[in-house]
DNA sequence: GTGAAAGCGCTAACAG
DNA sequence: CTGTTAGCGCTTTCAC
């Protein structure tokens, strides 16, 4: 009835080997350090020790401890209404006993979904993507996905890295945002491999993504500026130049002020994870040429300028106007409260996440890739008004500007949306 | 040689049995749509027919288009040196034509590790949590270890949930943040079932942790206060009173005003998701037995109380002192600047992931579970000395305050280490 | 240097 | 209602 026997793998162990006429037949049982064997006994009646608590128990131990066939533990978990009451009782005992908790891997490893979704993210320190990301992360748990988070830093290296990563994982899709979505051959691979995935803030119609119009967005925060009396407005980047976001808020900055007569200047770039502003960029804010007002790529710049600018004594908004890009809750408890293009994050994240389940599930009818969601204009109070003939030099010395004259621009507060 | 056959799924196909003399024999191979067999040909002149896009092509694919077995194909790859060169290349050619990636499942349900880790956070909302994920990221990412993140928005239910679903994951340990770290049965669960985890931010001595020394931070941070001059103090807390930092912070409160011959007040519970302060919070701080200073328990909150200040047009810090606790480096940002005791929350992070790979990897020699980091005071504008006869209705009076005295509290700037 | 085969944890098809 | 068995993708003896 006993068969003494040697695994190929060197384990020794004992095999039952049931008589042909056996109803109930024990599964043969090996544990690394120790040799455990379920005796035909009757359900209840178990011989199971317990493994080293190191050791996760595995459907076989539940099914030997609990006295039946592994199916019949797998059916338990999976079917109970299948399985006798009684049974699925003493199941569930053994299950609670040994603490034990089915393994994915030997579920996903049948080819069941791994419900794993890939989140890749420039850095989470930016609560830009924090918001995202917590959009996502509510979803998820609510439909019971689980994520699994990589940052990049802007890297082109890291995003390729991570995406790699995570399809090795396995993961069922991709939420990103990268650097550049236009030009991204990653993008491409995924594509060609029916990798399912959607991009965040990213905005290009080329791919499937949820932003918003940064162009559009661009073009009427500036326009408001200039409505404010502002002639010489100076746009400020991050060192994510090289982003596609940047570079279209640049456009809209450019196209309003073109329309207006004015002389768009380059983006002036700031490396805003530095302490203090760069001298060459302070001159540029202080000098005698300086801009009546600043167009910043991202609120968390606009911050950083905003601390700059009081340093050296320049107030907001007398002495310099600042819009920023994001509408970051923080902003509003800055003073004065920072205003901003306000991108709605969170549902972003949300959309994102609705849009890249949509597609797993084959659901995804919209024939547009691309969702483009409507961003706010947030006043603030950074904003100040200056007469159509200030010049910098006039208006750093006049005093008739007022915060209040912030509030005329209200006509332009308005949810846009480029469908 | 070759016996067409029916397999139990119900698959056609064609399965080569190789004549015992044959040397290389080939391994039966059936996708899902379609067949595919390896003819016992020489390697280079392959019949292979890659699957349809949406098949992740496997090991087996590789073999069959290389034209060797799955065998070579996976010391190929695990451990190059082991196979002919010319071999080796072939291999490497097939990988590469058919985009494969090792399933890390297959790897994983070899008895390896997952390289998982799982991380559960209140929120990610918060910029201290943010930070401290920030940490782990890096070195996770440095170190080849993937993330599953999981927020809990403090709820107790959610961080059951998010322990449970990790523990599915077979992650290799768990760095976590929850609401009560010494009261919590789940730890204990985890501590039984031999689960490696290391809490961040939960201040306890009884449980594998990083944290600041809450209670003596907000003991420094209070004594400051008083140096100041202030005695009408107050304590506010967030929604998270259920918190062990929150009461820790109160206790460090409570003992530098008793040590002052002060009398401390319970907390001030305060919502600060809420848009506005709550009407009979803001009573409290306007009304005529209003302190001269608030202790906020953490930045956010901080921030918010000051934006309810500033719209009750009161000044800060002239009407109102106000010390945060975290050390968002937003806070540097406002103005004025926050004063408030830092946490090193990327460095938190770093330290519990230090810890977290230390115990996994059984180097966990300190004998000291709990790893207590120094935290700073961060002087920041947003405290004003009064004079020591002061109450609050002549503080609000006097204008001899200036922000610039609370620099006189400098000798208080220091890092404390609790060990 | 290479191939055959076992087995990791689990599900599902099938048999009884 | 329950058990047997094949097989998911991979690593790892062991044999040739």
């Amino acid at each position: 009835m006993f068969t003494n026997f040697i695994t190929p793998a060197g384990r020794t162990g004992f095999y039952h080997r049931p008589a042909s006429r056996t109803k109930r037949a024990c599964q043969p049982f090996v544990r690394h350090a120790f040799v455990i064997f379920a005796i035909d006994n009757r359900p209840g009646e178990n011989v199971y020790t317990k493994p080293a608590d190191t050791m996760t128990p595995t459907i076989k131990d539940v099914a030997a401890h609990a006295g039946f066939s592994i199916a019949t533990v797998s059916r338990a978990i999976n079917a109970p209404h299948t399985v006798n009451p009684v049974t699925l009782e003493k199941v569930r005992q053994s299950i609670d006993a040994l603490d034990f908790r089915p393994s994915p891997l030997g579920r996903q490893l049948r080819g069941e979904r791994s419900r794993l979704i890939g989140v890749v993210l420039p850095t989470i320190a930016n609560p830009v993507f924090a918001e995202c990301l917590q959009g996502i992360d509510e979803l998820a748990a609510a439909q019971g996905f689980r994520l699994m988070l990589m940052t990049t830093q802007y890297d082109a290296e890291r995003e390729r890295h991570a995406i790699e990563t995570l399809r090795e994982q396995r993961v069922e899709g991709l939420i990103l945002t990268v650097a550049d979505a236009d030009t991204h051959p990653l993008l491409d691979e995924l594509d060609h491999a029916g990798m399912l995935y959607v991009l965040m803030h990213n905005d290009t119609v080329r791919r499937p993504s949820v932003s918003v119009d940064n162009r559009l967005a661009a073009f009427e925060g500036v326009r408001m500026l200039i409505a404010h009396g502002h002639r010489h407005i100076l746009m400020l980047a991050g060192t994510l130049a090289a982003s596609d976001r940047a570079r279209l808020r640049h456009v809209g900055y450019s196209q309003a002020m073109q329309q207006a007569g004015l002389t768009p200047a380059p983006a002036l770039e700031i490396d805003f994870n530095a302490d203090e502003l760069a001298p060459s960029v302070l001159a540029h804010l202080t000098g005698s040429q300086r801009p009546t007002a600043l167009f910043c790529s991202n609120d968390l710049l606009a911050m950083v300028v905003m601390r700059g600018l009081r340093r050296a004594h320049l107030d907001v908004p007398r002495d310099m106007s600042i819009l920023g890009f994001d509408g970051l809750a923080m902003g509003e408890l800055l003073a004065p409260p920072l205003a901003s293009i306000g991108s709605p994050n969170r549902e972003i994240g949300c959309s994102a996440w609705r849009r890249l389940i949509a597609r797993i599930d084959g659901t995804y009818a919209d024939a547009s890739l691309s969702l483009t969601l409507p961003y706010t204009l947030r006043e603030g109070a950074t904003i100040a008004a200056i007469s159509s003939h200030a010049d910098a030099a006039s208006a750093r010395r006049s005093h008739e500007t007022t915060p209040a004259a912030a509030q005329s621009g209200s006509s332009y507060q308005a949810a846009h949306s480029a469908g």
